[in-house]
DNA sequence: AATGAATGAGCCTTCATTCAT
DNA sequence: GATGAATGAAGGCTCATTCAT
């Protein structure tokens, strides 16, 4: 009781603190005096430093895909609009609704300066969602696109979405404020990353395949 | 002289450090080891770590900006090369050629948590490049294009970019390495970006084909 | 019963903790952990480290003396036999038969660096010995030796016997390991001890008085 | 020169406190308020507590075997009075004059509970003093004498002066107050132990032969 | 009777910084 | 101008102990 309340209570002022804060900015004291829990309640729970952070994390994004699920799509559902759920669920992840979500910060510092806990994260959540996005692109590549296009094609969406949740305050820098309030919205950021995308793909689709591959003739006759 | 040349010691081996471990992770006794100078000399030099990180900071950008330059472009250079130009540069720049280069590294850092030395980076270094972007992004995009959407345009192009420096290491999970030691290079990675983002932005228009097809001795041209 | 069993296997387990690293470098911790109880049963059964380690103390010392008990000898066994059988017992207590007895590593470090625990100790333990040791060199000693010079040496005796079980780590590398093997057993250092002391008694028994006094000249030239 | 004068003030200050509570309860902290040092002045000047306590422990012993040297004896001098010199001077360094020097209880300490530094003290200290004390043995024994013997002899002069040393609080409990005075001094103690074991060595050394040899008979009828 | 959770004190260590030469 | 020595402030961690079941 007290104790589940007591570890929730630390897990989550530790995200906070370490998504605002990096790892080594982030103290074991300043997470306790916030949680109004000892010092070394941390080190009872969780036995250090790097479990406590491994532990946060994975606590984050477990709650954060709870909250943002990814949609269900019955079967048929075309390729652009799962492309469009897709986009329009990561997008909302990182950018919340009114306060900017830490937990999504700090999946962004692990995977830019991934711990020992990256290598768990990347396979119970990255991976996943990296699959379900190929899934997706498959559906609107052509057929025998190979691998590396593939994923490239995909790195290309994700690093659309990414950059306005990593970049954000480079971004606050370089848009007037105005802008930033109307238009950065995740659903219109979404349907833009979503309309780019899917000209990229569809809009020169025969052209496409000679440009990315060496194999012109194989992709040719694969697209008829 | 001797002078200048424990300052740029120190400047060089400071920004490989901050850039490698970060801020807090630097020590200022592991830099002048490293640069084989007194623990004092950095605040005889600097006053202070953090005056030593802002110094550190330009000095690397600068130095890499000079080392990767912005090709200049003949008056009437079609906006497809000159994008082309414009991503084989960044991509270089960020992925270097042989190692991995430790001065956008250390902007990247910047970039994602910012200190006081940031605004000034932004100004000098990443402004300057978001408006050449916008300039050749404008020939491509219908005239009359609102801002946000020639801001948010540039923004995928720069992300699709970014993602490749920054997330290396998710990457490096995730792609067999067969096909990260084939396909990853700057040049292949700035082919295909430049192909999705005008595939984005012309919607398959006929030109794509003959515009970015086959233009070896270009690439060669630009680099020289 | 659990109880008791409790009680029983936190003491056995302490005492041994105690004498491998002593009474500071010992935890609780450690102590339960090994011991299968929860943290706070030794507080809860002895209220205190301290309280712990003094019964843990007097546990050892009690089964060990049971566990190898002193001879009784008939009335009018010799001196020199009971003096053997003495030196027997206790070198065989020290330096047991098979593994080294952490029983007496507990006494030991005790008379080393005595706690509060220690009066009790030497009370009961260590006086009782040593006024048996008194019987028997008093038969062994000319009538009417000052009590100074039977206890000095009585101790000796006991000085030599000690040093085996305290120092045997600094033996070890003073001493090739083949000859610790074959004669460093409890039989053969009591017979060591017994012939050095017997010699050291009756030996020279006329020349003692003398050569007690004899040795000022020797004394004073060495100062000088 | 303020350099050597901390330094020096430091080690000497743990020295004392590492002998009076051993290692792991005496504090760093402890030291340097003591010393009127910084805390950090420990790790600026050793690195390390254990290196702290590694170059104190050599210090103090070089300190005190400078301050009580052993004599030096001319050729010819005879085995008895080198022992008599040797043992003085041990037992002098062990029990001091005025106070307990805790130089001798630090490496008392050390060759009970052996760390890291304990080999080099062995090999540079005490090997050195037990060649030496061989070296006059081997004057006193029958030649030929077997090594074990010759070690085991060692060992029992040795053991006899480090038991004053080392147990010299049991001893405390055990003997009036008036005798300790009177008749404990490092001068009498030597003579003591001097007297006792030449006579342990002179007194039968036809017997000491066979009498080191193994008697079963004997053994098995004594313990039977 | 016995336990898991929680506490507060304290220790070693590290670091950026300053001081005296 | 440049350095080795010294400082004080934390920080992570451990431990014996107590509290509430």
């Amino acid at each position: 009781m007290a104790d589940e309340d007591t570890r929730e209570r630390i897990l989550n002022v530790a995200g906070a603190e370490f998504a605002a804060k990096g790892f080594q900015n982030t103290t074991i004291r300043g997470i306790c005096r916030q949680a109004e829990v000892n010092v070394a309640a941390v080190n009872y729970h969780f036995g250090d430093k790097e479990r406590l952070y491994a532990e946060a994390l994975m606590h984050a994004h477990h709650f954060r895909i709870r909250q943002v699920p990814m949609p269900e799509w019955p079967p048929g559902t075309p390729a652009e609009d799962r492309l469009r759920g897709f986009l329009r669920t990561m997008l909302q992840r990182m950018l919340g609704v009114e306060e900017l979500p830490w937990q999504e910060a700090l999946m962004m510092r692990e995977m830019f300066q991934p711990t020992g806990a990256c290598r768990e994260l990347v396979e119970d959540i990255f991976r996943p969602h990296f699959e379900l996005l190929l899934s997706i692109l498959d559906d609107l590549l052509p057929a025998e696109t190979p691998d590396h296009v593939r994923h490239q094609t995909a790195f290309s969406v994700i690093g659309q979405c990414v950059f306005y949740r990593f970049h954000h305050r480079i971004l606050d820098m370089l848009v007037p404020v105005t802008e930033l309030d109307r238009h950065y919205t995740p659903f219109e950021l979404a349907e833009h990353v979503a309309q780019f995308t899917l000209n990229g793909l569809l809009g020169g689709s025969e052209i496409d395949a000679t440009a990315h591959v060496e194999t012109p003739s194989t992709l040719s006759e694969d697209e008829s």
